[in-house]
DNA sequence: ATGGTGGAGGGTCCA
């Protein structure tokens, strides 16, 4: 039957719809908070997350920037540790603190922060990178994983509340998730073993804001290495990620990664991922 | 070309 092609109906143009603040929950790996405090301080001020993911501040809690959060109107849970590793969560209002540490782990590193703010639950992770993969790393790479997948499976799909699971998960999941395969063939982010667990965590029902808000995207980087000009050309991966479950997922909006913080001066290596709700 | 860069901390380790 041919049919009468309905010509598309554009959607009514308000002038003056309401501008509704939606929550934004990111997070972002700083390399460093304290050499990084201002361009939080930018990005704060600038996004006004509700909600911002830190990983590797790479310094005790005692050592955290004292008036990072409160002139930013910010309350900070700091879980660091000297030199290496290091989480946070900074909020615009209180959270209430679940856990410190991921179930089951015995390395006794600071990559995992979990906090209930406003009814949604919200992990903060800093997975282990697992490079070089012939070393005592990708097996800690490996446990970090096979933890957190166990707490998914025992514990947070049983909890009937949104939940979001962010942060630097030092896996790509798929191929176009890299600028290429050959030059990072023995790179533990692309392992299979590693992607696994990511597909692990979707299997059980858990969805990759950013895959599912913007599909086929090319932009979809949120790590350039410091070396050989990466950043520059445009040669990075995609790490940082946000899961949500099914009760957050529906609640998306949008989920956007940020440049800009890539691009200023003395820059972290990775840039911002954000989740915009209802 | 096993380099290149950047942070912590004051050696190298880590990414």
């Amino acid at each position: 039957m041919n049919l009468p092609r309905q010509q598309p109906v554009p959607p009514p143009k308000s002038t003056h719809s309401p501008k509704i603040n939606m929550p934004i929950i990111a997070s972002f790996n700083v390399n460093s908070i304290n050499a990084r405090a201002n361009i939080v301080k930018e990005y704060c001020q600038s996004q006004k997350p509700n909600i911002l993911g830190l990983q590797e501040l790479k310094c005790v809690n005692e050592q955290f920037p004292a008036d990072l959060a409160g002139d930013l109107g910010y309350h900070a849970t700091i879980h660091g540790q000297k030199s290496y590793n290091g989480v946070a969560i900074l909020s615009q209002s209180p959270v209430n603190v679940i856990a410190n540490q991921l179930p089951g782990d015995s390395d006794g590193e600071a990559r995992f922060l979990w906090v209930e703010y406003n009814g949604v639950h919200i992990i903060n992770i800093y997975a282990p990178n697992g490079n070089p993969k012939e070393s005592e790393k990708f097996p800690k790479k490996m446990r970090f994983m096979e933890n957190l997948t166990q707490l998914v499976r025992q514990k947070l799909l049983y909890l009937g509340q949104p939940l979001v699971i962010m942060g630097d998960y030092n896996i790509a999941p798929f191929d176009h998730d890299v600028y290429d395969t050959k030059a990072l063939a023995d790179d533990a982010i692309i392992d299979e073993r590693a992607r696994q667990y990511y597909f692990a965590l979707t299997h059980l029902g858990l969805v990759d804001a950013f895959d599912i808000m913007n599909p086929n995207a090319t932009d979809r980087y949120s790590y350039w290495d410091y070396m050989a000009g990466r950043f520059q050309k445009n040669q990075g991966v995609r790490i940082d990620h946000i899961l949500v479950n099914g009760l957050m997922a529906d609640r998306l909006v949008s989920c956007q990664i940020h440049k800009k913080p890539r691009i200023m001066e003395r820059p972290s290596d990775h840039t911002p991922i954000a989740i915009e709700y209802k």
